[in-house]
DNA sequence: AAGCGATACAACCGCAGCCGC
DNA sequence: AGCGGCTGCGGTTGTATCGCT
């Protein structure tokens, strides 16, 4: 097709990494950054292709990769957040400070959805998966789930729109659109119940829009699609993404960890804060089940996720 | 001890988005 | 507006290690 490869791959090693060629990059990218790392290879004098070098330093080199396995705490983390964003492995990663996209991916990938289908979760759904009859049991709803992620979106997404129009200073074009609609509606007081649910007052009830989705139309329940939308949230949230570039290259050269989600690092980042500040007090009910994680002690024992 | 399958993890590949020209 | 280069992301593969027979 004519896809120019991402490199000349002519005389370029590829494979494992040596320990020399390891500190070759490391000794280059402590001294001068990544910088383009098209032209680090060469700059470092190493055999490799820019790409395999950028992959060896964020996965492995970087000097705050935390290494050994993963906590109960963590794995229960990625279950989450992999129930709100899906195959977002870098959006996950950020989440879990010194973890790599890649080492979250392979810890969902051989350890967190194997469990999930012995105990008969979908691990994509984060339902329970077909019944011997082929149905899909019905969820014993729950609702704080379906409403956050819902309203979630809904509200990011308006958020979204409402930041890019104000960027762009054009006077928008009356609130017709369907984000604002929703931002309206989360601000109004069907808004606040799920807030006020957040703050610890389980009073969320069945809203005018419980069962409405995005404008992708795959919000069911907790799916791995929630669209997320871009950033420019006002209020919540730290935003380390925001500027993802600067945020880490003013302390560590070369360092792009906090991920440049395409769209919605920022804005996501306040779900996701949303979703961990959740009630705790083991009810994970609104991961889809009702107490979905005491449910299995055999994979999160009670004992690891108090959450005084 | 050897063989073999399962598992874990590092690395590669290709796609898509962003950005500058 | 269109194009091409660069980068980051997610899926997949390859390989080393482990554990069982």
């Amino acid at each position: 097709m004519g896809r120019s490869p991402c490199c000349d791959k002519k005389g370029l090693k590829k494979g494992p990494w040596t320990q020399e060629e390891d500190e070759k990059l490391v000794e280059y990218i402590n001294k001068h950054g990544h910088g383009s790392w098209r032209s680090l290879p060469k700059l470092a004098g190493l055999l490799r292709c820019g790409k395999s070098c950028r992959l060896r330093w964020t996965n492995y080199l970087r000097p705050d990769i935390r290494r050994g396995p993963f906590s109960p705490e963590e794995e229960k983390l990625v279950i989450q957040l992999h129930a709100i964003l899906g195959n977002r492995w870098a959006t996950i990663a950020s989440q879990l400070p010194g973890r790599t996209d890649n080492e979250i991916k392979n810890l969902w990938n051989t350890h967190l959805k194997k469990r999930l289908l012995q105990m008969g979760i979908d691990p994509q759904t984060h339902q329970p998966s077909l019944t011997p009859n082929g149905l899909v049991p019905r969820l014993p709803s729950s609702p704080s789930t379906r409403h956050m992620a819902q309203w979630e979106s809904a509200r990011l997404e308006a958020e979204a729109r409402l930041s890019k129009e104000s960027l762009n200073l054009t006077p928008s074009s009356a609130d017709k659109s369907e984000g604002d609609y929703f931002l309206r509606l989360w601000n109004s007081e069907v808004g606040e119940t799920f807030r006020n649910y957040n703050q610890g007052e389980k009073v969320i009830s069945e809203s005018p829009i419980s069962s409405s989705s995005t404008k992708d139309g795959v919000l069911s329940g907790i799916t791995t699609e929630m669209g997320i939308p871009a950033s420019g949230l006002s209020s919540a949230g730290s935003n380390h993404n925001d500027d993802s570039k600067s945020c880490v290259e003013d302390v560590q050269p070369g360092y792009d960890s906090c991920s440049s989600d395409e769209m919605g690092d920022s804005s996501s980042e306040s779900a996701l804060q949303l979703l961990l500040d959740f009630p705790c007090n083991n009810d994970m009910s609104f991961l889809g089940q009702p107490d979905c994680f005491s449910s299995y002690p055999d994979m999160f024992p009670q004992s690891h996720f108090n959450c005084s």
